[in-house]
DNA sequence: TGCAAAATAGCACGACCGTTCGTTTTATTT
DNA sequence: AAATAAAACGAACGGTCGTGCTATTTTGCA
């Protein structure tokens, strides 16, 4: 066997696929649009079969069940939200900058989800007491995300941008909930205004866990409480 | 016919109810009960025939179609609510206490739905692109308990609780979040604290919101904008 | 107590579901 | 070009679903 000879490795989203490789990345991309409407569990082999023009057991036979289809569809949507949403805010410098395009990229995001659907919002109600996989991958993605939040607001408080006595927790929290009030409110209530209501919603938090008028003065924030553990 | 041959008007919940209606009471009881765990697309007549021990065409044949069968349950929560979260605060007194009980009685429910889960919300996803009767129901219901919450926010506007200069919408918009989140974080990613974290968001709201320094001095609120629209 | 009406059961239907299996077509390697 | 492996197909199975029909039972009233 020459060296010549090796098979490419197939590289992400490279052109040197295998045609199983790419077919099952058609149908993962179909599926997505697919879930992302009438989300994971309303996702049936069948509709995906008529809408790939393959036949139902072709597609099957790319994951094996159900549950498989449904993983790889979480998996594609955790990379799509990073590419979309994490990774352009890396390059905003730490602390308040970033933490304001992680949200700005967020709520761009939401705001098309308005009409296509969001995976972690549907997915959440849908798997809240279905423990297994496809419910842990969920969970794990949304885990993440929500964690690498949680940091950017922790670096804006140790830059100076927020006040320290503020729990970072309580601060994701409540973004957190502008964000779920945003889709709830524009996708299901059709509400008008609610955009520009959450993005208020976001700088009245940021306002209200400022770095107190009390300057800098590291022992003003602190004697409040030693709210900071270990992080 | 005599007067005395009048078939007595079955009243809400008394005991002079014809058989059938009972029953039926029972089923959209029994009906609620899974509808909240599994949600109402999950509802099946099979399944609910075997909780009440009926057959399946003895169940179906109360509603005569299973959309029927879901609004029925809409209308039953949508009761269940009103009685359970808004009646018992309106004996608070109108303004800040009002508002205090509504939110109140509405984070209890909320927390005992960690477990049971909350159709208004699970509901919301399973509905929010499908046009129909039960999604009318679903966001009738939902209108009327937020539109009753942003009275008691106008109210506490009006009795100088709260500052006239906050539009109503975002102080709901806001509370409606901090609900999301406190189910979303609590039910699906069991992140614990999270009611805690959603009472002092509320706290943080009203200090947010409160009546300005500068005292009752109606021009003051007043000169930074016209907010207050027909309401 | 008898009788009409209401309530429930039983059965069957068509549709769709995920999955399996054997076969055939298409790619890739020798 | 032949050989081999991968991929896609088509048909079928067992299951559940909502929904119609037709009996049978139960109920409430005269």
């Amino acid at each position: 066997m020459s060296v010549t000879s090796l098979p490419v490795k197939p590289a992400r989203e490279g052109k040197a696929m295998l045609k199983g490789q790419q077919t099952k990345a058609a149908i993962v991309d179909a599926a997505l649009g697919l879930a992302t409407q009438i989300g994971l569990e309303g996702l049936s082999i069948g509709a995906l079969a008529e809408v790939t023009q393959m036949s139902k057991s072709g597609v099957f036979a790319h994951f094996g069940s159900r549950e498989e289809l449904q993983i790889s569809v979480v998996r594609e949507y955790h990379a799509r939200f990073e590419d979309e949403v994490f990774y352009p805010a890396m390059q905003a410098e730490r602390g308040l900058p970033r933490l304001h395009a992680l949200f700005a990229n967020w709520m761009k995001r939401t705001s098309v989800e308005i009409d296509s659907g969001c995976i972690y919002i549907s997915g959440a109600v849908e798997f809240d007491d279905r423990p297994g996989p496809v419910r842990d991958a969920l969970a794990s993605s949304v885990h993440t995300w929500l964690a690498a939040m949680q940091r950017a607001v922790v670096s804006a408080q140790d830059l100076g941008h927020l006040d320290v006595a503020s729990r970072p927790e309580d601060i994701l929290f409540q973004i957190h909930g502008l964000i779920l009030a945003l889709h709830y409110e524009a996708r299901f209530l059709k509400t008008p205004g609610s955009v520009e209501r959450a993005i208020r919603g976001f700088e009245e938090i940021l306002a209200r866990h400022a770095v107190p008028a009390t300057q800098v003065s590291k022992s003003a924030s602190a004697s409040l409480k030693s709210t900071r553990k270990g992080r």
